[in-house]
DNA sequence: TTGCATCCGGTACCCAGGTACAGGCTTACC
DNA sequence: GGTAAGCCTGTACCTGGGTACCGGATGCAA
C-alpha cells in the first residue's frame, strides 16, 4: 500500500518515468508523498492526472496551457470567461481550423505542381508556366509547422 | 557590379541575414564569391535560391528534404523515382492529408466536449458522460505537432 | 546481509530552424 | 584619413517536449 512507485504510474500511464518528474517541474502534477528514503508515492489519481494531460496535449494545447486549464479548474473564480475549459477550447478549435484550411491551401498547391508534371524546383522558379506560386507562397504560416 | 552583399540577398528574399550562412552551412545556398577583404557577394540567382527553398519549406519540405531535392535537381541521373519532385511531392501530399485527416479529428473532438458544455477536465476524466475520449485520445498523432 | 532493481537530484543532450552576441576586420562615403 | 555601417567567424542560446546519463541512495526479497 502506501502509494504507487512511479515506475507503475509511468507504466500505467503509458509514459516514460523521466516524463513524470519533467512535469512535476513544470507544475503540471502535483508533488506527491514520499517514502521515508524519499522516493516519490503516488495516489491512484495520478494515473488520471496524466491521462488528462495527454489528452489535452493530444488536443493541441501546449504543456503550459495545460497547467492553465489544471489551474483554472481548481482555483474557479472571478476569471475571464475565456480562462475556463470553455473558452480555452473555443480559441484552440479556431487555432485548429486555421492550421486545417492553412494545410489545405498546402495541399492543393502539391495536387496542382504534380499535376503540371513540376520535376525540378529551380527550374520551375524560372518558368513562368509552374503553377507554385513561389513569389506569394511564403504569406502563409510559419514554415516548418506542419512537417514531423 | 561584382555582386549583390549578403543584406542585400537578405531583404530581397525576406530573410535574415544570419539565415544566410546557416542555409550556406546547411548545403542550401552555395558557397558565393568573395571580396578581397573576405566579404560575400552574391549573383541574382541567390535570391531565387531563397525563394525555391521557401517555397518548398512551405510545402512542408524540411531543411534536409529541400537540400535533397536541390541535389536531385542537379544530379539527374539513376535515381528511384522517389527522389524526384515528383516522388517525393506526392509523398508529402499523403503526408499533409494525414495530417489534415488527423486534425480534423481533433476540431470535431473540441467541437462535441464545447457541445457538452465541459468545463473541467479533471471532473471530466472521472464522469462517464463526458464525450471526450480519455483512454483513446492518446493512440493519434504525435502531441503537440499541431500547435503553434 | 547481500544483491539487484529501482529511484534520487542534477545536468546535459536531442529535434528543427533559426537568432543573438562578441570581438575584430572591411568597405564606403565625406 | 576618419568614421560609421556592414560584414566576418565562432559559439551560445531560443522554443517545446521530453530523454539520457551520472554517481549515489533506497527498497525489497532471499
Amino acid at each position: 500500500m502506501s502509494g504507487l512507485r512511479s515506475s507503475q504510474v509511468a507504466a500505467a500511464a503509458g509514459v516514460n518515468v523521466q516524463t513524470l518528474r519533467y512535469y512535476e517541474r513544470r507544475g503540471l502534477l502535483a508533488e506527491p508523498d514520499r517514502s521515508l528514503g524519499g522516493h516519490r508515492l503516488y495516489p491512484t489519481e495520478a494515473i488520471t492526472m496524466l491521462r488528462v494531460i495527454k489528452a489535452a496535449q493530444r488536443l493541441g494545447f501546449t504543456l503550459d496551457e495545460v497547467a492553465q486549464l489544471l489551474d483554472a479548474g481548481v482555483h474557479r473564480h472571478g476569471h475571464p470567461p475565456t480562462a475556463g475549459l470553455q473558452g480555452r477550447a473555443r480559441a484552440k478549435l479556431a487555432e485548429v481550423e486555421a492550421k486545417i484550411t492553412d494545410l489545405q491551401v498546402i495541399a492543393e498547391t502539391l495536387r496542382v505542381a504534380l499535376d503540371a508534371g513540376c520535376d525540378d524546383l529551380v527550374a520551375c522558379a524560372g518558368s513562368s508556366c509552374c503553377p507554385i506560386p513561389f513569389s506569394t507562397i511564403a504569406l502563409g504560416g510559419d514554415p516548418g509547422e506542419q512537417a514531423g
